[in-house]
DNA sequence: CCCTAAGCGAGACGGTACGTCAGGTCTTCGG
DNA sequence: CCGAAGACCTGACGTACCGTCTCGCTTAGGG
């Protein structure tokens, strides 16, 4: 998660693991406290009891930081099993929602991307460390309705691959506007709206 | 659009309005040239050929100026009458991803997104001057659907206000999150994918 | 005093006197509210209820307005007789030593001073308008002082300004560099040790 | 002399000694080539080739990074010993004018006593790195005097310091007075002059 | 059991940009 | 033509962070 992917040097004093932890619990509390663009390195030290020089041993920057700091909440997302596709699609809404309502993701995520545009190896980290890992809510919740007879088993491999990302630029991207764009709260009754719109249009498509 | 809304003052010299002209577009230009976060305040008055004082004069920083910056470039997108509901939300869909492609867009909006979820003045100048004016086009395009008898008539007002709401989080949502998260083509294939997932979905929510 | 020495042209509206005098009392009065450094010409021009245009119509710059509007204070030095060349000298030195406890003087004088170094016309403003002025203290003393037969006239002329230039500096320099660089009070009794030492240098170079 | 005057705090990078003095010598510098008001600290950094933020750290402002420049000049100022009282006096006077003829005292050190009436930090701080220092003149004359029989030793102490504080008040301010008011050099005839009067005036004092 | 290489804290360093302020000038309107 | 108002350009201010550096000290592993 952190740079070091080096063949563990084998000399010298090893780095502190508090530290590390420290650090990325301190980036928390500064994105809660001051939001993405008051955070500021130095801060982020002085509340990790470090210094600056053992941050940037580790990342290169803010951006970097911030992103290893955020990613790990997104793996609280889970699937529970709630019986039907639907009750699936809405409660994770909701829950993607609620992580979306959190002010360290709020105001560290669409940051993050806005960076991202104009740096490739960021882009890369965050597809790596968020994104990529998400779609798997995806690909588990097409797994069960399958299983249950909701849905088809997809023949072709890449008409698979190409549906479930759709689906997933769909759902988060929706959520995400709905948040923190529109700025409007994603209810129950917004999930089972939106939620209803698009297993609808997913049926659709698999009618004859 | 700047910030004199004040009754005109009678006397003193009047604010340059090529100045004014001049600064946006400088905005953009450094937006293309240098990024979000690398535009700075003199960077622009320096491209302007006008002083720090004078864009200070106007607006209060970075985030508003550069929201006023971008605004006017959204107001490109139109709706023309392609015929049927599926060909006129390609269209719109075709031409939003291609402005999100534009790096002064691309590395602009969502940066003032996430300022804004801490900046609550922020938030309403990007819903004025962004986000509402383009629900026009879902607004247009349901009427044009509707008088080609490719929607029903909505009876409540209240429900059809939340479904155009909804369409709107879903089709800008869908279409930011393929372009500048999952960082992946808009191209025709694709949104005709996500038309057909949409549509039928709406399609569903009005036949029983 | 102000700038217009001009054959006094016949058209248009005329200078206002009244802003004149008003900008003077303004700068004084800034003086000693702000001092010579946080003295500024925006503020003299709202204290006098002018605008900053009439200030830069009359005076160049901080440096002549300051010069002008503190000049007029060294003309209250008077020197009544009091008697004898001692007593006489005793109070002048008293009554400058008062004139430079005011802040408006204290603050403003070797400011000006300072400036002068570096600026010719500068200099001869102050000397045609305070230091100059003021050696006919020197000039009325030593005519009394010779009626009284207290000091022989002088039969060189030359000698006599020499002479008269001399004093000028010991008892002006000796009180500012008390008052201003020693910061210490000039009282009756230093007033009166200094008049000593310098009343017997005085009689000592006439004594062969 | 400058500000560190800290118990030598142990951690963390050691301050530069090279800069301190770069520092110093780009302020004489550049008071030679602009004189005082137009001095900033912007260019003294430049110059010493060393950031602004340097120069804060050590010195508060420019007042007093001015004094500290400038202070050591006066160090140099000496007393030789001429054989007698009045060629000790006549030395040090033409010493100090040359002094104050010099480009950056001339035009520095009026200004720092012009902005010392309106700062006490700054005029203790002109005290104790310049006027005090030069007393040392002085009373070194005197003790010589006194040595060679040429001034009676002063039983009072007190008396005696404040006829050292007088002494010192007039020979600086009649100097000063000279050199930047009236703007006359102070050449071999005025010194004698000059000396000649005081001399008097203190053997006059000294008589029974 | 010391040696040595790296980690660590502290804080100074050269920079860049900030947002503000003052200096002077220019442009409008009204007197 | 004068005067007020106020916008304009210029340039300096003093501050905040940046990311790097240089210290002296700590900490483990390998010889």
């Amino acid at each position: 998660m952190s740079s070091s992917d080096s063949p563990t040097s084998r000399t010298g004093r090893p780095r502190s693991t508090e530290a590390d932890a420290a650090i990325l619990e301190a980036t928390r509390a500064s994105l809660v406290d001051l939001g993405w663009s008051k955070l500021t390195m130095g801060d982020v030290a002085t509340r990790a009891k470090v210094a600056k020089t053992t941050l940037y041993r580790r990342w290169a920057g803010k951006n970097e930081l911030v992103v290893d700091a955020v990613a790990v909440l997104f793996d609280e997302l889970e699937l529970p099993d709630r019986g039907s596709l639907a009750a699936d699609v809405q409660g994770v809404v909701l829950q993607f929602a609620a992580l979306l309502e959190r002010p360290e993701t709020r105001t560290a995520l669409m940051a993050v991307v806005a960076e991202s545009t104009r740096d490739d190896s960021l882009r890369r980290r965050i597809r790596s460390a968020i994104v990529d890992r998400q779609k798997r809510l995806v690909l588990l919740g097409r797994e069960r309705a399958q299983a249950r007879g909701e849905l088809r088993y997809e023949a072709d491999a890449s008409t698979a691959t190409r549906n479930a990302d759709l689906i997933f630029d769909v759902i988060a991207g929706a959520v995400v506007h709905r948040t923190l764009v529109s700025a409007e709260p994603v209810d129950a009754e917004w999930a089972s709206g939106f939620t209803t719109l698009l297993l609808l249009g997913l049926a659709g498509t698999q009618e004859p």
